[in-house]
RNA sequence: GCCGCGUUGGUCAAGAGGUUAAGACGCCUCCCUUUCACGGAGGAAUCACGGGUUCGAGUCCCGUACGUGGUACCA
């Protein structure tokens, strides 16, 4: 970045409160954020609502629901307005027309009263096999219904009609258009094979492409963080900085690259289709009721789900790989993102979550377990018990939702029990193995560890079996399966009683 | 079609003219543990292709291929 530190970095989040916020979406706010609080300085979060047929009830609720998740908090929003608001684009709508008026008067912009059927006409009528998308530009716009072509007296008479129309920018001919951005550097493009974008729609409300000018403008954005799928329009952009308020104060742009899923740019279609979330947050699109998962509800952690974003797309170089917010917002660096976009892959994903799982404390696990274990409806005892089990059982658990299969059975005798694991080897020597054991277990006056493991070596070198061929049947009685730690830690936490009862029971399903 | 952007193992990636081309995920083998994990030791696997420039190219240039985005009164 430029070492012009006289004016302070503000940079904004812009989403456009339609649905679901994705993955891309999501790192798009985080590498605004990480930037910001990096250089010190302001994160704004702004709703794009610019067009009011795609309004979405819960959207933007939704969306403020994603970054308290992940931890990032706006310095100024629609909830916390700060001194350039509002901070909702369909509240801003005066705001537009006057910029779009200059731009008309100083015949950079113009207005066109083309109905659809106009424009589906002229796009059906020069359509061919070399130009499958006409677009509305200087080779055409000679040839439609607007201000370039109409007399001054008709489109007058138009206007004070009340003839619907748009405002169109009109793109220059035979210039070169060209940025630096802070990732891609120099990209250029040429005027002639840029449209006449749509500036301000028949509704009054601006399109994204005036709207972003004038609000960044407004809102003093110093550096302008956008996924690549904005490059194309860029110049529309670039054009619109100049006409209006100067390049010079034009933000500095980066074109962040896109996350792709496992056949082209990620859809939550990918997301159902090859078991992986796509949005941050659980999803219900109110019309449809269709339902996207999210990471958080998949049993994601917020520290792991940032940490596997950053990494997608950015590298700080060394072989770090585990990074908490702190760290991200110390070594971020927007030199080091990648031009080229990067393929999700769920597997890695998990790898992140399961580190952060290992990483947090008991205490931090704590209440998202117990919640857990609430919905499932299992009575998890008192709340020292508990963390001893998460702290016992954390390291192997990838996702939340792993807690419960991983820990039931602290809490309940095994539903069902692997006894094909068991019965193959099992014999009369053994069955009485643990007939005695239980009788000795019951006369044991301590319940510890060392007890019960003394206990269950010595009578095993009575009855000369290896410990280890009675250790599985033991761990099946007690657990229901071949998982989960210590098999005499396990005894010790559930209780003599409870032990013996599972031996017990688990006894007589052998034998049957 | 046209325009933009991109291309290091299956995936994420380090690399900024001279390296045995890091590391991580996943996969495989072994050790630890007579469970599952964790941990440890190994292994297979890569510079899209073709031309240049250079003593020397994954690194620079050009072309091709492929991928991806845009081509809306959506953002």
């Amino acid at each position: 970045m430029n070492e012009n530190n006289e004016s302070k970095i503000r940079v904004r989040f812009a989403p456009s409160p339609t649905g679901g916020l994705h993955l891309g979406g999501v790192r798009t706010v985080l590498y605004n954020y990480l930037f910001a609080k990096k250089y010190n300085g302001s994160f704004i979060l702004r709703i794009e609502d610019t067009d009011q047929s795609r309004f979405v009830a819960g959207a933007e609720e939704y969306i403020y629901n994603c970054l308290k998740w992940c931890g990032i908090e706006p310095d100024e929003s629609p909830e916390k307005p700060g001194s350039y608001g509002p901070y909702r684009q369909s509240e801003r709508k005066e705001m537009y027309r006057k910029y779009a008026d200059q731009l008309i008067q100083n015949g950079q912009a113009y207005y066109a009263f083309d109905t659809t059927e106009d424009l589906e006409k002229m796009r059906s009528e020069n359509k061919t096999d070399d130009n499958p998308s006409p677009q509305y530009d200087s080779r055409i716009r000679m040839k439609m219904q607007n201000s370039l072509v109409l007399t001054n007296e008709v489109v007058q008479q138009y206007l004070q009609e009340g003839k619907p129309y748009v405002v169109r920018i009109k793109m220059p001919e035979n210039e070169i258009i060209s940025f630096n951005d802070m990732i891609h550097h120099e990209v250029s493009f040429e005027s002639n094979l840029v449209d006449d974008k749509v500036l301000l729609k028949a509704d009054g409300m601006p399109t994204y492409h005036l709207a972003v000018v004038v609000d960044d403008y407004l809102m003093k954005i110093s550096h302008a963080f956008r996924g690549e799928e904005w490059l194309s329009s860029a110049p529309v952009h670039i054009l619109l900085w100049k006409y209006l308020f100067g390049l010079e104060n034009m933000p500095q742009w980066a074109h962040l690259p896109l996350i792709l899923g496992p056949n082209g740019k990620l859809s939550k279609r990918d997301g159902a289709k090859f078991g992986f979330p796509v949005y941050a947050m659980n999803w219900t699109d109110p019309r449809s009721e269709e339902f996207t998962e999210g990471f958080k509800e998949k049993g994601f952690l917020p520290e792991a789900f940032i940490n596997l974003l950053a990494m997608l797309g950015w590298n700080g170089g060394t072989e770090q790989e585990l990074f908490s917010m702190e760290e991200l917002i110390a070594q971020f660096s927007i030199e080091r993102v990648h031009k080229s976009g990067a393929k999700f892959d769920y597997e890695k994903a998990k790898w992140f979550n399961h580190e952060w799982i290992k990483k947090s404390s008991t205490e931090a696990l704590y209440p998202l377990v117990k919640n857990l274990f609430e919905t499932k409806n299992v009575d998890t005892k008192n709340e020292d018990y508990f963390k001893t089990v998460i702290g016992l059982v954390k390291e192997r658990c990838t996702l939340i939702s792993d807690f419960y299969e991983q820990s039931v059975y602290f809490f309940e005798a095994p539903q069902t029990l692997d006894v094909e694991a068991v019965k193959p080897k099992w014999n009369e020597n053994k069955q009485s193995f643990f007939e005695i054991l239980c009788t000795q277990l019951t006369e044991l006056k301590a319940w510890d560890v060392i007890e019960i493991e003394n206990c269950f070596k010595n009578l095993a070198t009575e009855k000369t079996i290896k410990p280890g061929e009675l250790q599985l049947p033991m761990r099946i009685m007690l657990v229901g399966g071949k998982f989960g730690p210590a098999v005499f830690e396990i005894a010790h936490l559930i209780g003599k009683e409870e032990t013996l009862n599972r031996i017990q029971s688990a006894l007589t399903k052998i034998n049957n």
